[in-house]
DNA sequence: TATTGTTATACTCTATAACTATA
DNA sequence: TATAGTTATAGAGTATAACAATA
């Protein structure tokens, strides 16, 4: 019965990605545009460079993906205005208003969530999500310090 | 306040793909074929459509992902005894080997992660994320199927 | 010399449509 | 006629490497 909690917690992962790709079915918006357009919202104008290190992502993603969303007009490149070979990137009005939008829908399905569960478990819920969110992210950043410490001295050991 | 709960569990989704790209990095596999090898563990040997439907996915991507796990050697085409039109799909040994070896991390990591959960909140916290992927099972359902509906006869309402 | 963004190239995942072999 | 799988084609996301313009 113990392995219940991680399947669940998995396919609730599954699910929010299903979701999430039917929500921005025939809009043109696909996942990764939209988390750029969450990051930019959050991070405001900003440069292609700050945007590939935001979403941990190589600077050619950052162009192929400001490229499509320029073209669907809802990000503006514009020049840095001291740096020239800088591009700033901005949401445009109507970007800017799908991610209000958007914030809308996020807290009612937050609320939809937490409604489905018991009123006597939901401080221990909240309190226990937060738990295993914080343990699991200690857990891969070492597992990745790991890796990239053993991609770094291949002979150690 | 409200909005944590959604926004640890779509971060704890986020992790956990992280570590699994992480995990299988230089393998030569990926999310996707380890996907499928999961589901034919569980299925047993079956045929590229049934492997089609059970990974909610078309049959020519089990063609490219079965191609690319044969050349790894995880799996094995075998002809099909009655229906000369299908092929099987099964395991290899050392495939077999690697998902046990799966198996037993992904119960170590659901301890682990349980047990970052104070133990008077355990009880609570599983029904609690039962609960919450029940309910979002059911909401992504209904949206699937409003929107094959809406699909289906664009003209009505 | 270092940094910013882009072009060039390649691989994976994914889909639809047309086609072959078989039922 | 219907089904199982493949070839053909296409597009998105991702990466590395080489290159231009600028700092």
């Amino acid at each position: 019965m113990d392995a219940l909690l991680l399947d669940r917690l998995l396919q609730i992962g599954e699910l929010f990605q299903r979701d999430m790709a039917r929500a921005f079915d025939g809009s043109g918006l696909t996942t990764a545009r939209v988390h750029l357009l969450w990051v930019l919202q959050h991070a405001g104008p900003s440069t292609q460079r700050d945007l590939a290190r935001l979403c941990d992502v190589t600077p050619r993603n950052i162009t192929g993906l400001v490229d499509g969303l320029e073209a669907s007009g809802h990000v503006r490149r514009t020049p840095h205005p001291t740096d020239r070979r800088s591009v700033i990137v901005e949401l445009t009005a109507t970007a800017a208003e799908t991610m209000t939008r958007m914030r809308h829908d996020h807290a009612a399905l937050n609320h939809t969530l937490l409604d489905a569960v018991a009123p006597e478990d939901r401080a221990a819920v909240q309190r226990g999500i937060a738990a295993i969110a914080a343990r699991l992210e200690t857990l891969v950043t070492e597992a990745l310090a790991d890796a990239a410490a053993a991609a770094a001295e291949p002979a150690a050991s």
